[in-house]
DNA sequence: AAGCGTCGGTTCAAATAGTGAACCAATTCG
DNA sequence: CGAATTGGTTCACTATTTGAACCGACGCTT
């Protein structure tokens, strides 16, 4: 594997930890030899993608990748024009809301809106969401080409709770039913209590470049109300695909790649 | 140098071109080999840094920068803390105000407030500032260890426009004025026609982690109108301090590392 | 339509960079 | 107090990176 992959990899890893780590830690963590994990963290440091504590010694993320994002956003503004989308939808719902975008293989959260209730589902934002286990995973692959479901499903699938699904039988059937609604229902699927509905963002060539999804606690949805919570996540992710490539947007395409 | 800064420093040329570029254009900015750049490109790819349009074969800002932003966020919310200070303070001084964070031996500018006015300044985000030539490298410098601002006056000072201060004797003199004054003061040192004020956010032990900055047309500007500026800057930026630093936050300490 | 330049992308021997076991010195813990 | 951590460093060994030369395709100009 070439180092600049083990490089990312490494500071993948660390973006995956709750808290701050110190080096043997991020060492043992990713496999790599102590004196290898300090080179990467030094140059990541040097360029800004990991700033490490003086006192504690500890590693954490960065201020170079806020730099990186905020150029993304200012000419691809993905996040900025589904704000307040996601905003009218987590107020509309009562509940709270994520948005997901694609990339490199990954589905991952970036902005999560809390419902103004008390007692709800919390998500963090930066997560990876597995494709099979959750409502954003199902929505989006039921809307690529038909080879990515597959190749996400050809691997080995994690069951996080007993009621996830991990037979690729049972997750087409998902996907067919899906495709068919127009947004994706996950009862439990990665977390224990919890049932999702999500839809995808599409770009004008009608591939998925992310999705927008409802997460809420099992105890507040009946079959009636998840159809519901459905289709207003399908409004609200039509909506955003229609600001985004509405006006202006030069379209971009993307490579859909293998994970 | 080592592989993975050879990587890193192409993703930073990336960030810096306006429109997106194909593979032989950005192995030329970078000096590097054809075959090099592709393989890093490649790579970069793989983990969501860069993306590659797949019409145009060009590149351009991955994903995957916006999802460590948004952890980093999630832990160190610098940017929605300050945002709301930034608006109140364009709305305020009727000028273009932003907002610049230290990292890896920079000041890179990580939001920007426009000015309400039909003429005024823009600037643009994502942008690194020359410490000699702006008012926010000066107030940065101004609050910072003397060390920091000697090491960076002893490399060669670009003169932007004729009136950039480019020796170290004058840039001390204005060093030592801003630490008096508590915000600095930028005569066209980087753009014809433009003046700007600043001041530092600080740590709880005084060291800078960035600025806001106010950026007005010269023709808007007299002498008392501009330190009236400063004063609206550097309460802003003792605001974000505060702001920031007051509530829980850990106030993690950062390494001065060269640049 | 032939010629030229450039594009994105690939190959493989040569060269350079990365690697990690063993080693510090400083803490932390029982 | 000593055993077991920690972060960090060294240097002989070796695996990875490198880049000139190559390809087919595209877009000009003649």
């Amino acid at each position: 594997m070439s180092t600049i992959g083990k490089a990312l990899g490494l500071l993948d890893a660390i973006s995956r930890l709750d808290r701050e780590h110190g080096l043997s830690d991020i060492a043992r963590l990713c496999a790599l030899d102590k004196a290898t994990t300090r080179r990467f963290l030094v140059e990541l440091e040097r360029h800004g993608f990991v700033e490490q504590d003086a006192e504690t010694r500890k590693y954490r993320i960065g201020a170079e990748p806020v730099r990186l994002a905020r150029i993304r956003e200012a000419r691809f503004p993905f996040l900025s024009l589904a704000v307040p989308v996601l905003r009218d939808l987590a107020a509309a719902s009562t509940e709270t809301v994520h948005l997901a975008e694609y990339s490199a293989g990954r589905l991952s959260n970036i902005h999560v809106e809390m419902s103004p209730r008390a007692h709800c589902v919390t998500v963090d934002v930066g997560s990876v969401l597995p494709f099979h286990a959750t409502a954003s995973g199902l929505a989006f692959l039921a809307f690529s080409p038909a080879g990515l479901a597959e190749q996400m499903l050809a691997e080995p699938l994690q069951a996080f709770t007993r009621y996830t699904l991990t037979r690729a039988p049972d997750l087409r059937a998902m996907l067919a039913e899906t495709a068919e609604r127009g947004f994706s229902i996950s009862r439990q699927g990665l977390e224990a209590g919890v049932v999702s509905t999500a839809a995808p963002v599409r770009a004008p060539d009608g591939t998925p470049i992310g999705t927008v999804a409802i997460a809420a606690p099992l105890v507040r949805v009946n079959a009636v109300r998840i159809l519901e919570l459905g289709q207003q996540v399908a409004e609200a992710a039509g909506q955003i695909s229609d600001a985004f490539f509405g006006l202006g947007q030069p379209a971009p395409t993307l490579s859909r790649k293998a994970g």
